[in-house]
DNA sequence: ATAAAATTGCAAATAATTTGCATTTTGTAT
DNA sequence: ATACAAAATGCAAATTATTTGCAATTTTAT
């Protein structure tokens, strides 16, 4: 929960002011926090940053490259603005063009309750070249 | 590598053959094989499974709520027709109306050289309600 | 200042995945 | 068929991120 306030939580605001927008790990922070001195406990580290999250404070993101987890403190819309395709299999990417992104996110908008947030919107698929050889093993 | 043929390559085949399209977790892939009194062991899944997806025969998925990784052996394009838009923060789905899909889609088609598998298209982002949230910690 | 509740630190537990190495299996050349 | 080198497997231990139980400490309200 959240309702005293602790150096340990002080100190992680403190980073995640320092790393607005930009996605770090865990290890990163736990680092980062201890190197002047400090030694906040890297559990502790784990159930704030997993409060956060759980709050909607913290986007988390898990690349299937990797067996650790990212995070992401949004505070500047423009940083989101990644309208991208990548293959899952070979991992090309691609960026998307903004205006038909847009224009399509409009007509999803209209059609559903939902709201898209246009700003953080990621697509991932398979590139045909991969594609074709998902089919023979 | 893939030389050689053999017994525990077979069995995987087989699991694969009667798990066309879903998605398996190697613990599963693991039990099932070894249910008929064989003993393929744990490791040997792995490493099959990890080069079957660099061959790109398979399809890795990583979610952010669990922290095992879980694949997918695509025979039947159908399966793939997944529209949806996930909210990474409160994990709330919806489906996105494939016309639309398919028309944004065409249109990105269209604008660059890379061709998009319109079947496997999964978007996510963040909702408008988990948005406001992210702004104050 | 005190006490209850919350949070942290610590160390151990989990659990998925990887790795080193000895053993076995496979495909091929004889 | 047999032999042999390369490849694949089995096994057990290592790695690594994350979680958890519990005692000790800190916080806030009284």
């Amino acid at each position: 929960m959240n309702k005293y306030n602790t150096k340990p939580k002080e100190y992680i605001l403190d980073f995640l002011m320092n790393h607005k927008n930009k996605r770090f790990t865990v290890k990163q922070m736990y680092e980062e926090i201890n190197k002047n001195g400090l030694d906040v406990n890297l559990a502790t580290i784990y159930r704030n940053v997993d409060r956060l999250t759980k709050e909607g404070k913290l986007l988390k993101h898990q690349d299937v490259e990797n067996n650790f987890a990212t995070y992401q403190f949004i505070m500047d819309e423009s940083c989101l603005a990644h309208f991208h395709f990548e293959c899952k299999v070979c991992g090309s990417m691609i960026h998307l063009p903004k205006k038909e992104t847009n224009d399509f996110l409009k007509v999803i908008e209209r059609t559903l309750f939902f709201t898209v947030d246009p700003q953080n919107t990621y697509l991932t698929g398979i590139c045909s070249k991969c594609r074709k050889k998902l089919i023979v093993v």
